[in-house]
DNA sequence: CGCACCTATGCAACGAGTTGCAAGGTGAGC
DNA sequence: GCTCACCTTGCAACTCGTTGCATAGGTGCG
């Protein structure tokens, strides 16, 4: 429902064409979203469709051409009508949680092992947007507008990397003093 | 993808009907997970074809009979293989990065209103899983297997709720502050 | 030349998830 | 007795998103 959205931001942003738009998708906007070039050629064609943007055929050396789209005035519209109404409160769904909750019910030690790699992961990707906010937003107090916005998005994907790493830690930690003290109990039992 | 794994873990916490089922996810189970009556059914209707739950029909005074779904053979061992797979990293989609990237191409005091709206309801749901926790875990350090792994879930809705609450301060304390520094050079330029 | 790979766009089929609606029964209130 | 709400299960139609494949030219490598 919010894709056709997150592309009226994006081509708000700078007009482009579909694959340069997924290749977007896959960086910046990727920290709250993605979308397959499928997905984005689908709506981008019923876009078209709808009106809310323009295609302009670019001719390019040595490549095909590309279809660039620019947000009409009625996709104008269209955005500033979506950006003024409530936000509703998301559920999200997480395979993490489903597996932490069912444990008990499989191999923990295997899970352990996943989580360890898993939090590695996040640990990776947050150095990454670290290193990117470094970059890009070396002297956040300067910012407004659309960098500052930008910025904040950033600090969000920032904040939810955290997020899973903590939590898992949190798991980690908890699972390893549970073990701890069954180990001390059955050396106590042993005396 | 992962709605049938959900399920197993929760039947095999406690054997239950769809709509039971549907209960639950909206409690507890529901901190990471949500999912409609209809998609329930549809999901169970098909664990059952492939033999994954036996469902065993319950009577009922004064109600429709149910059909209570029990975790077979096969069920618990396709639970315990999920379980044991990798985990791949998560990543999501958020109405509200989008809406905070694009509020230049909008209203944003109105946007400005909404997160504070949206950020009071984060805050309810994290005082209502606080209190769910000082009544159902009022002894974490007691825990074990199952009970353990449930609060740890817990742990991740409250964490969960607590990354909204301050992304969200985070942007409306930020774009505050670009306000103020525009009042005051604007103050600054007056004079 | 043959082969692999890149750019750019797109189709078809499938699975997941939501919304709307309904059947068929019970209990509660008036 | 009638209406209304609720319980339990379920169908149908729809949107959203993914996966696999196709086309058609261009570049790079041995």
């Amino acid at each position: 429902m919010a894709l056709e959205h997150a592309l009226l931001v994006a081509l708000s942003e700078r007009p482009a064409s579909g694959l340069e738009l997924t290749r977007r998708f896959e960086k910046s906007l990727g920290f709250f979203w993605h979308a397959t070039h499928q997905q984005i050629y689908r709506v981008l064609a019923r876009m078209e469709a709808d009106g809310w943007v323009t295609v302009e055929v670019v001719e390019q050396e040595g490549r095909p051409d590309k279809r660039v789209h620019t947000p009409s005035e009625a996709g104008r519209a269209v955005l500033a009508e979506w950006l003024a109404a409530p936000l509703p409160m998301e559920t999200f769904r997480s395979d993490l949680a489903v597996k932490l909750r069912g444990a008990s019910y499989g191999d923990r030690a295997r899970l352990t092992e996943h989580l360890v790699d898993l939090r590695a992961d996040h640990a990776t990707r947050l150095s990454h947007y670290e290193k990117f906010e470094r970059e890009q937003f070396p002297e956040p107090a300067a910012l407004d507008g659309a960098a500052l916005d930008q910025w904040l998005v950033l600090r969000g994907g920032l904040r939810l990397e955290q997020f899973w790493i903590d939590w898992i830690t949190e798991y980690l930690d908890a699972h390893q003093g549970f073990e701890a003290r069954s180990a001390r109990t059955s050396t106590t039992e042993r005396d």
